[in-house]
DNA sequence: CAATGTAGTCAATCAGATTGACCATTATAG
DNA sequence: CTATAATGGTCAATCTGATTGACTACATTG
């Protein structure tokens, strides 16, 4: 069966291994379609603002764990490309509201396609019932660690 | 069951998630120890020098997939932290082999007892059957990637 | 309303990488 | 055998993405 042959240790390689393999393929797809030069605090920058919709200039460099001022080159490189603005805060007059523009939100929606059908490749090779066991797993130890776990820029 | 609640497209992102979390730990516990300031970079580089003893610069250089004045300089810095020695090539004037010296050996044993107990971590969430489960169906796929999935930097 | 804290910008600098030129050695073609 | 091209590695200059530090404008606390 599946055991006896697991090197301890090897997970984590294996889950580097994976993601790595994914990404590379999405980014060579997204690459051949010619697009601005993303980097991967761009890619991690649309899914926070795909996920709350009062992140400041602060709060991004925050989750992408840099200084604000790098955050802020990004969020204006962002903005040039017209992938989002930057919106007077509600409440507050020094801070200004991130927001994805339609551009940003369909680069979202259309990098989503390629993940999931990088997903949809692994499904094809262990059947779609293992997967949502890894699913559930993968789950339980996010869930397990804490708020530890979040999703933010592996470099 | 597990099922259901899964979104298409979530797997990669948790593949991200724990990854970097394991990551983090590991690497919040190195730092703790007071060692060399070691980059991504540099144990991306003990593990290839593990796995293989015919390693040049050159070799290096595409392995980490930057370019062979960068790779050099990352030798030169494991050199002169005493993690590894360049060796003259046996076979190519030109060329020298890098090698794991004891201190680099015994610090990759180190950090793997580190990420042995981060999978432990998870192996006690779900039960050591799942992860062996997670095992194999992680190996398939990247068995079935035909050499797109190696160990290469997630940066 | 004074004092302190926070969001964001501008400017200078740093670190890690790249490009380009080069030398020494090896491999290949006549 | 050479003559030529290709390869491993180094040195030097430059680029880029980030950092630190100083500052302004607004907010919060007392």
């Amino acid at each position: 069966m599946t055991s006896s042959s697991r090197r301890r240790g090897e997970i984590p390689l294996l889950l580097a291994m994976i993601y790595r393999a994914m990404n590379d393929e999405i980014h060579d797809r997204l690459a051949a379609e010619g697009r601005e030069p993303l980097r991967p605090a761009h890619g991690y920058t649309f899914r926070l603002l795909l996920a709350r919709d009062d992140v400041t200039t602060v709060a991004l460099a925050d989750h992408l764990g840099i200084t604000k001022q790098a955050a802020s080159k990004i969020a204006a490189e962002l903005e040039t490309w017209d992938y989002l603005e930057r919106r007077p805060h509600p409440t507050d007059g020094r801070a200004r509201v991130l927001a994805l523009t339609a551009k940003g939100l369909a680069y979202v929606r259309h990098a989503d396609e390629l993940w999931g059908q990088a997903e949809d490749r692994w499904a094809a090779v262990i059947g779609p019932d293992r997967l949502d066991q890894i699913h559930a797993d993968m789950r339980a130890y996010v869930d397990a660690s804490g708020g530890r776990a979040a999703l933010r820029p592996v470099w």
